[in-house]
DNA sequence: ACTATAACCGACAGCTAGTCGGTTGCGATA
DNA sequence: TATCGCAACCGACTAGCTGTCGGTTATAGT
């Protein structure tokens, strides 16, 4: 049976069944048939919507990314609300697994998906790495933060932020916290703040939301 | 014509095709008919050596990595050599083309080497982050640096001076000098120690090469 | 009703990684 | 020196993959 849909209706279709996909089962191991069997379209129909396998992964990527970016845009948008608290939230709206992380954030990190997690981490540090150094910015004239680099502290924390907090999920409990309170210190030292003041933020927040 | 070699050199000649061409032209864009044509070996060979086209790209990937380990180590161990030149020397010593790195440094942070990338990276900070926080205990003990978190730090160290400075080959000189000043200026940060003094340890040894 | 075209189809080509049963050189043994 | 066993080697073959292409159909506009 022949169904027609507008092109972009297809489009996300295909992005939908790739992401969930990609997501179980990596992106090596996902075969563009498994993708256009489940979508219940032909072959010839995947190749007119994308012009590569990897074409679609870059679709995923920049759907998920956009996401993510447009959520750390909004929380430090919010002006009345204070920078640390700002800083933090934007920081946890990329790793803990909000509403848009999906599947693909628990699996983005085993070596077989390797291509997906470079190209999500390239899109996600040029993305927002100025947005959140602009908040930086912001701290440092009103004196909480002190660094004559805000943009290449902000990268050095996104990167690890990134790259070792998923190594932590099989970790115990103990080594988990003792992690965090190395980064939140670390940070502190990079952005030049009142050591214990970022802990103390990220403390009251989580007070709020009990 | 049929030729008959212990299995260790064998082992050593695809290894030596494998990373000239995993090299020059990527791992996914290396077909293993490049590798065993280049070599002159049939087909049955080659598998009778690695069970897989990973094990051969993990085979490289371990040849490297052991050789800048012990180039790392060999740095630190010398007691008699002030700390923060060893610090200095050591982490150099894994980004500069020694003459370790080969063509394979070049490529590796292509996209599509990314599986490379990703494994040469948890090769290097696992096998590396212990050898760099011993001396930076050391370090501690003797009231160079301050932190309670030395490996943490150390970790971000590397990671960033991995994962960012490649990109930096191709920037301007001056964004060049800026990164780099940064970098310096984050890691005195992170590793507790007086602003400024590991800028000065690193001009005196760059002058002394001079 | 007609037509242009966007969306769709599926057979096909060309390449790939990995398998397997068979072969050969070589060192050990007697 | 004869022969025996095994490590090293061979290459045809399988199964599966991505991307192509000429042809087909639904639908919107006239």
């Amino acid at each position: 049976m022949r169904v027609v849909k507008e092109a972009e209706e297809r489009r996300n279709e295909i992005l939908d069944v790739a992401e969930e996909l990609f997501g179980t089962k990596g992106f090596d191991n996902t075969s563009t048939n498994d993708i256009l069997e489940k979508v219940g379209i032909a072959r010839g129909t995947l190749y007119y919507h994308f012009k590569s396998k990897e074409d679609i992964l870059d679709g995923v990527i920049e759907r998920i990314t956009g996401q993510l970016m447009a959520a750390a845009s909004q929380v430090v948008s919010q002006e009345e609300v204070p920078i640390l608290e700002r800083l933090t939230k934007a920081i946890l709206a990329l790793d803990v697994d909000t509403s848009i992380g999906h599947e693909i954030m628990n699996q983005v990190h085993k070596p077989q998906n390797a291509l997906m997690h470079q190209k999500m981490q390239e899109q996600l540090l040029s993305g927002i790495t100025p947005i959140i150094t602009r908040l930086l910015e912001e701290g440092i004239e009103q004196g909480i933060f002190h660094t004559d680099y805000p943009m290449e502290a902000v990268e050095m924390i996104l990167l690890y932020a990134n790259t070792v907090f998923d190594e932590l999920l099989e970790q115990s409990p103990e080594r988990k916290e003792r992690r965090m309170e190395a980064f939140v210190c670390n940070v502190e030292r990079l952005l030049g703040a009142e050591p214990g003041i970022l802990r103390k933020a990220i403390m009251e927040i989580f007070e709020k939301q009990a």
